[in-house]
DNA sequence: AACTCCTTCATTTTT
DNA sequence: TGAAGGAGTT
């Protein structure tokens, strides 16, 4: 142990021995902070704590699995067994199937993922008979999930006049019947969604006094990694749960809180102190990881921010080269830019490809970055988009092995009563699910009495059901048996599903295949790996149970060596040498939808300073001049993010008026450009040609909110009046109605034409003053 | 029940 | 642009 605590620093050390008590760790991007919550908790058991009492939270499977390997090589593989130790969801999900049944579940439910839970928001907006134009499944199905993760039950929902209007306002009077019925529907299919997961955690301790005594009991040292990131359900477990030892330990860092657009609520972190008495609090503010300029550089943006704690990160790393900014024509040029910058760092420095990263803020970026690569020959992946356990093929025979395990899975149902094709069609299913309904029963409780129940299908499609309940019927005797590789593989002959894909031929058939296959060969792994450990059996229940939550079997398991290429969410916790951070344009990044208040504007600050502290030695920004997007080539203008850094720490790669990347290029062949004209050309932005400004003379149409020089200077200070009529890109024309604040933070409250009042923070605004 | 056309929709995403 | 899902056609 003394090894271990040897090799911490002292503010690294000062919360790694607080043993008792609640404690926050503010700990700066590439502090150190795994590194204390490991040695902490291996400390805390050679203090005599016992880890079968401590429960440690993670924000990721991987985290908690890289998390448990470190202790296990502190403590040894016996004990750091019995810690708890994983998601937030994973930990509960556990927790949830032992309790099961006061909770009115079966222990085997089913744990529905997004797109299960979508499946069947749509399949009941469509049985209501309403308008899915009107209701839209994304936005009900979301909807439902902010609900939940604010602890609104269907009932609360009812009783809450202000979201019920809110909701009628909206057009949307039936959401809180589709919600009633959403929950209805998942608990008659003994199924739980995400949300659930942390949901009925909430009502099993809030219901249950004495099961929440059970666990409070017995995790009495607790210790939440990126609490920045935790939702309020999730808050309100970690209260419950360490109220009775008050053995809390949180560590995060506000700053890299990205997360708050699907529910992640930055106060958890801002207020723990004020949640628990005599809170110590820590903070790990040297930076281990990057160089003096890249650390500065991003102390410089997230100061601009005004929610956050103060913190000072510093480095004792060398000074390093200066970020390099670097302007481009088009995105086809600045892939070509990034894959011959990669490969003259890789020439001139011996290096890996997988000591580069090229992030971006949207998937639909990687496009123009592959295409340069792949002519460059540098070998990349992907990170992120379709994950294996998505894909349709892997979700068809996940969805028969769920039916084994419960069979009044309904989403898994209707995805392979008809896959592969025997005959039953989709008036059938409609037939059945509104028979099922009736009876409140499940759709295989109403299939298998097809004899007994009033349900018009004739005699022929009846005997079809019966064959398909029949074999999955043989598939639970042999379940009770066999293990989940054997009766899995026996699953994908019997159906026919490998069969389906063999005899498709084509190339997409035959890559279906073999995912099929490396499911079976990861399944055979896991009963191999159960088949070691005492008490596993490596039954299909087992493996289920660990399937629904897992989203990276796939994840780097060829450790070839390859450039990684993600979106910036997905590249928090990671770091690489040389970091490229494409597309640092405005409405990209910050992406126009979250530039309406200041809070999103914050969060997308923080999600440039998450992506610059990625990097170790050398960071690359770049911009286009124009870009496709939505299959249209729009004019593009610099991030403010990238004024934003203090310019000591930045090398402009390109001159203002170097003519090779110069916009204007074309405009020269008549000779009436002069290139030092061009930086003051600022091009008129607008959504798309189909809004043409017809009443607006074009003198009148200069953008002036934009925040061309220093951001911080106002344009529109004193010059926009309550009265005025101004036009917003997106929501159109609009009256001034109120203006409030003074200086950079002047606010303005507009009645607009589209999307009605709005309160828009001038200094970020794009507005054009019509009159 | 299979096929094709058409509409819609495109931020970020772990669980 | 381009994928994916839905609706309509054969």
């Amino acid at each position: 142990m003394e090894k271990y605590l040897s090799q911490l620093n002292e503010a690294q050390l000062a919360p790694t021995l607080q043993k008792d008590g609640p404690m926050i760790v503010i700990a700066g991007a590439g502090s150190g902070k795994t590194r204390v919550l490991t040695i902490r908790i291996a400390y805390l058991m050679s203090q005599g704590v016992d880890p079968f009492n401590i429960l440690s939270l993670t924000f990721t499977n991987k985290a908690a699995r890289e998390m448990k390997s470190r202790i296990s090589e502190i403590v040894g593989t016996s004990e750091a067994k019995n810690l708890w130790m994983g998601t937030f969801h994973s930990v509960f999900a556990k927790i949830l199937r032992i309790e099961a049944d006061k909770l009115g579940y079966p222990s085997n439910f089913t744990i529905y993922d997004a797109q299960d839970s979508q499946r069947l928001v749509s399949a009941i907006i469509k049985e209501m008979g309403l308008d899915k134009d009107i209701y839209k499944t994304k936005q009900i199905s979301s909807r439902i999930s902010s609900y939940k993760n604010s602890l609104i039950t269907v009932k609360a929902y009812f009783q809450n006049a202000d979201l019920i209007e809110a909701d009628t306002m909206a057009k949307r009077p039936r959401m809180g019947d589709i919600y009633k019925n959403y929950v209805d529907r998942c608990f008659k299919a003994g199924a739980m969604d995400f949300d659930d997961l942390l949901l009925k955690t909430n009502e099993l301790l809030t219901r249950f006094p004495d099961v929440l005594a059970k666990y409070q009991n017995r995790f009495r040292y607790i210790l939440v990694d990126e609490y920045q990131d935790t939702n309020h359900s999730q808050y309100l477990i970690v209260r419950a749960l360490s109220d009775r030892f008050q053995n809390i330990c949180v560590v995060g860092d506000d700053a890299q809180s990205i997360y708050a657009f699907r529910g992640a609520n930055i106060n958890n972190i801002l207020n723990f102190q004020k949640d628990y008495d005599d809170v110590k609090m820590f903070r790990l503010e040297q930076n281990y990881r990057s160089t003096k300029n890249i650390v500065n550089a991003a102390n410089s943006i997230i100061d601009k921010n005004q929610t956050k704690l103060e913190k000072v990160v510093w480095t004792a790393n060398d000074e390093g080269p200066k970020i390099k900014v670097n302007r481009l024509m088009t995105d086809g040029d600045e892939g070509r830019f990034v894959a011959s910058s990669i490969f003259e760092n890789k020439m001139e420095n011996q290096l890996n490809n997988s000591d580069f990263a090229i992030l971006y803020r949207t998937n639909a970026q990687s496009r123009a970055m592959e295409d340069a690569l792949r002519k460059r020959s540098i070998p990349y992946r992907i990170y992120g988009g379709l994950s294996f356990y998505q894909r349709k093929e892997i979700k068809d025979v996940l969805s028969y092995l769920r039916l084994i395990i419960n069979p009044a899975d309904e989403e898994a149902l209707k995805r392979v009563i008809n896959f592969p094709g025997r005959g039953i069609g989709q008036t059938t299913i409609d037939r059945l699910v509104v028979a099922a309904n009736g009876y409140n029963r499940s759709i295989f409780d109403v299939m298998k009495h097809i004899d007994k129940v009033e349900i018009n299908i004739n005699s022929g499609t009846k005997n079809k059901l019966k064959n398909f309940v029949t074999s999955i019927e043989s598939f639970q005797v042999m379940n009770q048996t066999a293990n989940a590789f054997d009766l899995a593989e026996h699953v994908t002959k019997v159906t026919g599903l490998i069969k389906e894909f063999k005899n498709d031929g084509t190339p997409e058939g035959i890559a279906k295949m073999e995912n099929i296959e490396e499911l079976l060969n990861g399944i055979k792994d896991f009963v191999a790996g159960q088949e070691e450990l005492a008490d596993a059996t490596g039954s299909l229940a087992e493996f289920m149970e660990d399937v629904a939550l897992a989203t990276d079997l796939d994840a780097d398991k060829g450790d070839a060596d390859h450039v990684a290429l993600m979106t910036i969410h997905l590249a928090k916790g990671l770091e690489f040498p040389y970091v490229y951070i494409v597309g640092m344009e405005e409405d990209l990044f910050p992406s126009g939808m979250s530039m309406n208040t200041r809070s999103e504007l914050e969060e997308e600050r923080r999600l440039f300073y998450v992506a610059l502290t990625r990097a170790e030695k050398q960071a690359y920004l770049t911009y286009t001049m124009s870009r496709y997007r939505w299959g249209k080539l729009i004019d593009a203008e610099p991030s403010r993010f990238i004024e934003e850094i203090d310019e000591n720490f930045l090398e402009i790669l390109t001159p203002i008026d170097d003519r090779r990347f110069n916009p204007m290029l074309s405009a020269d062949i008549f000779g009436d450009v002069e290139p030092n004209q061009i930086r003051f050309k600022k091009a008129v932005k607008r959504k798309s040609e189909e809004k043409p400004p017809k009443f607006i003379p074009p003198a009148k149409l200069k953008p002036i909110g934009k925040s061309t020089g220093s951001p911080d200077v106002n344009l529109f200070d004193g010059k926009l009046t309550v009265g005025n009529v101004v036009e917003h890109m997106r929501f159109g024309k609009g009256e001034v109605m109120k203006i409030e604040g003074v200086g950079t933070d002047t606010k303005a409250e507009i009645n607009f034409e589209h999307g009605g009042v709005k309160k828009l923070l001038l200094r970020f605004a794009k507005l054009d003053v019509l009159g």
